[in-house]
DNA sequence: ACCATACATGTCAATATATACATGTTGATT
DNA sequence: AATCAACATGTATATATTGACATGTATGGT
């Protein structure tokens, strides 16, 4: 489905950008949705240029150290633009090696799972407090137009899904200590 | 992380089954968090044999129709007990295509963005649907030490996961209503 | 007898992803 | 002058994953 290809277009729409830029990109913004490392991006950004939907300048900074800035071209915004109107199947599995975990927990004693659950959700409310520190960015909803509204709206659903995981934890861990003291 | 060889010794534990069997459990019950399909499990089955972590009885049924049951040893028993007691950090990042798609979706005016968000929130409240039909199998909590109790706290999982992410797609299609309308 | 569905096991090729290997510059601080 | 963090670009290897290719049996219904 190419969708390193698509991530690497819609953010070259916003602005021209190198390499380096866009790996820094999927650590931030979109780091809860997307994730792709420089040896992936160099190799994808070669195969863009090759197929022309996108080219590069070089730019020198300082004496010799060269960077590919990188811009759409007029088709390759127009691939991006039709790839944007799909509907997308929802997928039958989102991977969760923790909850998989969880599914065989029967295994193991009721301290550990709750250790386990608790390790958990530590974690969550940890990222939770960085994303409501983020969502500070945002006192009010941004034009729809602005390429902030995308970054606002999956950030608002990272908020909500971390808040499911989090009550989620809390019911396991209610039942856990329900089920063990009524032995 | 090698999480296919876990997810395949934590389903011999309960009962030993054939390469097929184990496919389809990776369609029903798990499916929401973990899948496989038999073209992964045939060979990684082989690695365990050879690893001595599982070993097989060779089934015959009608004249000739060869089936290999698999066995979770005393060794392989150990090494996913081992595992399962293992904290996870969290993943920073969860793929999610569509997500993606809506953090560039300030390029699509606002009636394609109703449609994409409508589009998906029908499909989710169809998979609601399901999961909540299935849950209709649990008028109570399971038992701890039940191998029912993990599938039982993943579909709940699963449940509130679902109702998170329509609340999301309702909240997305509010404020696009809302942004369009003031114009 | 025919047909469809489920049972059953495997390989192959393409793609995707993560991690390590590999190299070098620039600019700011100490 | 030395050091460190950030900038910058690539390749290589291993693993994971998907979807197609490939083959055949068993069973129940018409």
């Amino acid at each position: 489905m190419r969708v390193l290809k698509y991530a690497i277009l819609g953010l070259l729409i916003k602005r021209p950008m190198t390499g380096y830029e866009l790996a820094k990109e999927f650590n931030f913004e979109l780091a809860e949705f997307w994730h792709a490392s420089h040896s992936q991006i160099y190799p994808e950004l070669k195969k863009l240029n090759n197929e022309g939907l996108v080219t590069f300048d070089v730019e020198i900074s300082g004496d010799i150290l060269e960077a590919k800035r990188y811009h759409i071209t007029e088709e390759g915004e127009q691939d991006f633009i039709q790839w944007l109107h799909k509907d997308d199947k929802i997928p039958r599995t989102q991977k969760d090696v923790f909850r998989l975990r969880m599914y065989f927990s029967n295994n193991l004693d009721p301290q550990t799972r709750i250790h386990l659950l608790e390790n958990q959700r530590q974690q969550h409310l940890k990222r939770m407090n960085n994303l409501l520190k983020t969502s500070e960015q945002y006192p009010e909803v941004p034009d729809l137009d602005s390429d902030r509204f995308g970054d606002f709206i999956v950030l608002k659903g990272a908020i909500m899904r971390q808040e499911s995981i989090i009550n989620w934890i809390d019911l396991c861990i209610k039942y856990i200590q329900e089920g063990s003291s009524s032995k």
